[in-house]
DNA sequence: CGTGGAAAGTAAGCGGTGATTACATTGGCA
DNA sequence: TGCCAATGTAATCACCGCTTACTTTCCACG
């Protein structure tokens, strides 16, 4: 029995029976759903897309499973905008450090859909997937040696390098589950741009975690300035 | 007779057919189940009081009203570790700001159940509701008055105090977050106290958050320019 | 070709869950 | 004492996740 069967992906259905690409079209749907605010369900999923209650299992062992392909999917939307970012930004530590907060809040605000999903998927266990580890663990790595080289460079807060990392995770996350459960509206901030509102938050944050004017006056500081910077 | 039999609180079921304080097991049910990580669920609650699954009815309109009467037990608890902790804290806004952001954190990591409860009731509309309002509207706004007040002594990073306050809250709300979602361990952290590691993760934030020493010269801030709004 | 086998969808149904409704039981109070 | 409101029960519905058995379609291979 041939393993591979290699069906090419077809565009479009394939016919009244078949529909030829459920797998994306269901990844649509909950995608769909999620942006909606509501959880996701399958069987609406299949009802959006046309199809059997029972179909999805074909190509989703269970509910999770979708969810994971939806946050696969989001992931890699986000490691595109983090990569894209990082590659326009100056090569200083602390820039890059900015620009993947800046990546990370555009996404989270730019397409609540996804951050949902995202946090939505990592709620189960998608964040222990084999997928998740890979697709992620670079990111995270550029993340870790962005800071440890910025310390050294005096860029960037001092310390354990792993709660540094926490800290700056935490705020972006943070921040993009205050915007999508409604407490930008309710802080009195909804009028204005979210995305605005949410990098000057995250330059309140970088004033301690980036230090890129090493021309403070000593004493002014109250952890040692070895401040030598280009 | 029992003179406390009438229908406030009573400390017993008041009979084999009537529970006698079934909300307040209900609750206490519903909060056993978030700690144990797993969503609450009505029928398991009933079942955890001894009562049959259409009970609950009498006491909640829906699951909803339950998680929000959970939700409120937690606010209460919450105000009152904030409270405490302020009250034990220097008067300094930036003391305070500190002491409120350490109590949110030792509520947040020490009880999980509760701060689960709390989010998870969040995800519906409890915060909206004339509860919600009312309680923390008051700890909102001590925080807010506590940074317009540090920023006046130059004990807070300047800008728009709506920013600044989404900032601190984002910061510690994702914290918890993380915690309960298990990325504290994920990022090699799990070994130790997870309030230690929180509060050296505080530190970070607040190194741009709190400026205990005012005597900055102008024009070492790199944002100077962007600051300023209403 | 044309045919067999696998992929993909359907139909039916199970168990669990939130919610509603009608009924039963209890206890306080006029 | 007898009424009545509060409280709990029983039965039931609709919906959802998921499974199983069956049907339809497509494709590779002889």
């Amino acid at each position: 029995m041939s393993a591979e069967r290699r069906r090419p992906i077809a565009k479009k259905p394939a016919s009244a029976y078949h529909h030829g690409r459920l797998r994306e079209a269901l990844i649509a749907a909950a995608l769909r759903l999620i942006g909606g605010g509501e959880d996701v369900n399958l069987r609406e999923a299949a009802r959006l897309v046309g199809v059997s209650p029972g179909a999805p299992f074909r190509h989703f062992r269970d509910k999770a499973a979708l969810l994971a392909a939806v946050a696969e999917e989001t992931m890699r939307r986000f490691r595109h905008e983090v990569v894209t970012a990082l590659g326009a930004a100056p090569s200083a530590p602390s820039s890059q450090i900015h620009a993947m907060a800046v990546a990370y809040l555009r996404f989270a605000l730019g397409e609540p859909a996804y951050f949902r999903a995202f946090a939505q998927a990592g709620e189960l266990g998608f964040f222990d997937s084999d997928f998740f580890k890979k697709e992620n663990q670079e990111t995270l790595d550029a993340l870790d040696g962005l800071i440890v080289e910025g310390q050294q460079r005096g860029e960037v807060a001092p310390g354990d390098p792993r709660v540094v990392h926490l800290a700056a995770r935490a705020f972006v996350y943070g921040l993009g589950r205050m915007y999508v459960e409604g407490h930008f509206a309710r802080l009195g901030l909804g009028g204005e741009s979210p995305l605005a509102v949410a990098e000057q938050a995250l330059a309140v944050f970088e004033r301690g975690l980036l230090r890129s004017e090493p021309s403070r006056p000593p004493g002014t500081s109250r952890r040692s300035a070895k401040d030598k910077l280009p």
